[in-house]
DNA sequence: TTGTTAAATGTCATACTATAACATATCAAG
DNA sequence: CTTGATATGTTATAGTATGACATTTAACAA
């Protein structure tokens, strides 16, 4: 699958398939996915950027589907809690997950230029982080890794 | 030097070592480490955790060198910019960089216990990261690598 | 049906984090 | 001594996130 967001591909069909396999996910384990976090979902997959909890609830206020910061928190948490989201640290916003259902530790390209976002993934078990920490006994419960650059567009194009 | 913070050493020692490091390196390029830039690496350097930049207004405050938040964001700023301390952003707070000189990408491992924050490097061309970015085509201009989980110790002590 | 519980939502208030903007001061170089 | 660059003092405000409590909803047992 690769670094989906910096690589052309059919978005709605991504979406659409995002959100089914959420939909799946939740039946089987019992999680509810109502209205508000659906839709959420969906507005963080309209685009490979990562949106801002206000920018959010800018979107859900149009819409009439809630106009207090907890609403869209509430909804960011139960995504990111179960691995349908993502929160970026650098940028304090949220950025739905391209890779569902893999439970590795997700690594993040972040361009400063276009602010396109690619998700990938690595295994801890074969890298130097998860070698680095069993050498200093440490137990790795969370991970975040970030790398901002620029995009292979931006590159090509320095001023656009 | 591994991972200084999980370990014992002599702590005294460790803090006028980085404080003259970086007074040092002001000199060769021209910095100017001011007594409030000095005073708040000072700070930062009393504990191997990391410190929110209101924590550390808080000391300034006390001592009569600063009341108004852009003092304590300044101050980090300048010893960020030049790697005297790292952002730690998954906590937003502040920490010393107990590596100086070292050019590599930090790494940092975050006890979620009793708050110690680790530092570690690793090289970006020998790792999966850099890997996976030049795989994708993508420029990395700076990184943030960061795992939760428990230190060696709370690992013993799961109470304490 | 009714009562009970757990989960989700609505809402207000507030806490925490960070920066813009502008005035003032300091100091070295011309 | 004045100019320019850097640093500081201060006010105000922007941006991010959560606590707390009332209300609603759905599932289930009595």
């Amino acid at each position: 699958m690769g670094t989906l967001g910096f690589t052309p591909h059919n978005h709605a069909n991504c979406i659409s398939a995002c959100v089914a396999a959420a939909s799946r996910q939740c039946n089987e384990q019992g999680l509810q996915l109502t209205p508000v976090r659906r839709r959420v979902l969906e507005i963080l997959l309209q685009q490979h950027q990562s949106l801002g909890a206000y920018d959010i609830l800018d979107h859900l206020r149009e819409e009439g589907l809630g106009s207090q910061p907890p609403v869209a928190y509430r909804a960011l948490d139960f995504l990111v809690k179960h691995g349908f989201a993502h929160k970026i640290e650098r940028l304090n916003a949220f950025i739905a997950c391209t890779h569902p259902g893999e439970s590795h530790a997700p690594i993040f390209m972040i361009c400063r230029q276009c602010n396109a976002v690619a998700e990938t993934h690595t295994n801890l078990n074969e890298g130097k982080l998860g070698q680095l920490a069993q050498e200093a006994g440490f137990q790795i419960e969370g991970t975040v890794v970030e790398v901002e650059g620029l995009c292979p567009k931006c590159q090509d194009h320095p001023a656009s």
